[in-house]
DNA sequence: AAATACAAATACTGATTGGTAATTTTTGCC
DNA sequence: GGCAAAAATTACCAATCAGTATTTGTATTT
């Protein structure tokens, strides 16, 4: 019933081992990168996580779980839904910070193309994304503070492929200010109305 | 003076490189991908081309080389600069069809974070493209066909980053018609002047 | 104290990686 | 035909890769 302890628990090298995959990749870390971040032994790391693409699996449903939990808290004593919606987007923004950008836009380019188990995850992730960013956007339609000729499922899908955008630029080096300011700019644009401008053959 | 007779053209086996690392990526294209793609021995790749990464820096300027290119076809026979703009990102975004997303954005976010000179080289690219579109807007506002009160750098910037975020998502599998979709909207936002909605506190 | 349970740690595997050295083949020129 | 140039080809290298089998160490339970 009981051995030897461990000398880390589970869940402390699970994010250590997200870490490092977010910093260079699912590919470029190797096992023994694996090992270095998270001080587990490698045969430690078979033995409790499976192979490395269990253990990217688990990283990556790690990471949703936090990004979903900063999405929740950032409702939190926050009445007006469009506020809400910029602090959920800017705690994204910030996540991204440090040239690691986003582990699921990473993840998007260099691996669901040739994963299909990821790709399913990943497609999830940005489905519940898209909806609490809807249900915010709703939310604000309802309230007048946007108006309701604003389409929500073409707002919400400018909003999180710029952020997409946004993600790809941060890590390759973008300042966490240059991002918030582009992002505010699409969110004013996207959900503010608009006029056409009469000359404009758009 | 004379040798061997090559197989296969440098320049047609550059092309062949390219699109494997388009394919895959950089760390994933093995030589051995390599070799299958080009046609050439691995040694005759070396010889030729020196190692993988000086290879894989051709390859990044040929695609620039393409591109821009295909930026300049773009403006033939069309006077009305907003309709050039269109035509220009519309070719980009054919040519990242069949999930293969953009070369420039996939190393933007695999190898630029790790790799100073790559990095140094797509930062180029990014210049001479938002130089491009900035010139096309410019030439838009003068036509009074866009508002003299839309910023031209961060409409461009709006513009660029978006399609940055859409490439992403095509690496993934976004058709190109949701793509192409989505970026119209996005120009016809950025592009047409706006009012600011009354109880809008963004 | 002995048995049991469980994790750490070492040592190892075969395959694949990027990269080279040596050799063979095919041409043009004398 | 023979020489020289250049490319193709084969054979090879050390290092690293993901993954595993085995042993050692440390706790609880009886």
């Amino acid at each position: 019933m009981a051995g030897r302890p461990r000398k880390t628990e589970p869940d402390v090298a699970l994010a250590a081992a997200m870490n490092a995959f977010w910093a260079k990749g699912y590919e470029s870390t190797s096992m023994s990168d694996l090992t270095e971040a998270t001080g587990l032994h490698k045969a430690s790391l078979y033995q409790t996580f499976g192979d490395k693409h269990q253990l990217f699996v688990s990283a990556l449903k790690l990471y949703f779980a936090r990004t979903a939990k900063a999405q929740k808290d950032s409702r939190n004593g926050e009445d007006n839904p469009i506020e809400a919606l910029k602090k959920s987007v800017d705690t994204t923004i910030d996540q991204c910070a440090e040239g690691k950008g986003c582990l699921a836009v990473n993840s998007l380019i260099e691996v669901a193309p040739f994963d299909d188990e990821i790709d399913r995850i990943l497609k999830q992730f940005r489905q519940r994304l898209d909806k609490h960013l809807a249900s915010l956007v709703d939310e604000a339609k309802q309230k007048k503070l946007v108006a309701k000729s604003v389409d929500t499922k073409e707002a919400v899908k400018l909003i999180s492929v710029f952020m997409h955008g946004l993600t790809a630029n941060m890590a390759a080096g973008m300042s966490v200010n240059k991002a918030r300011t582009l992002l505010h700019d699409q969110l004013d644009l996207v959900l503010a109305p608009r006029k056409k401008f009469r000359n404009a053959k758009i």
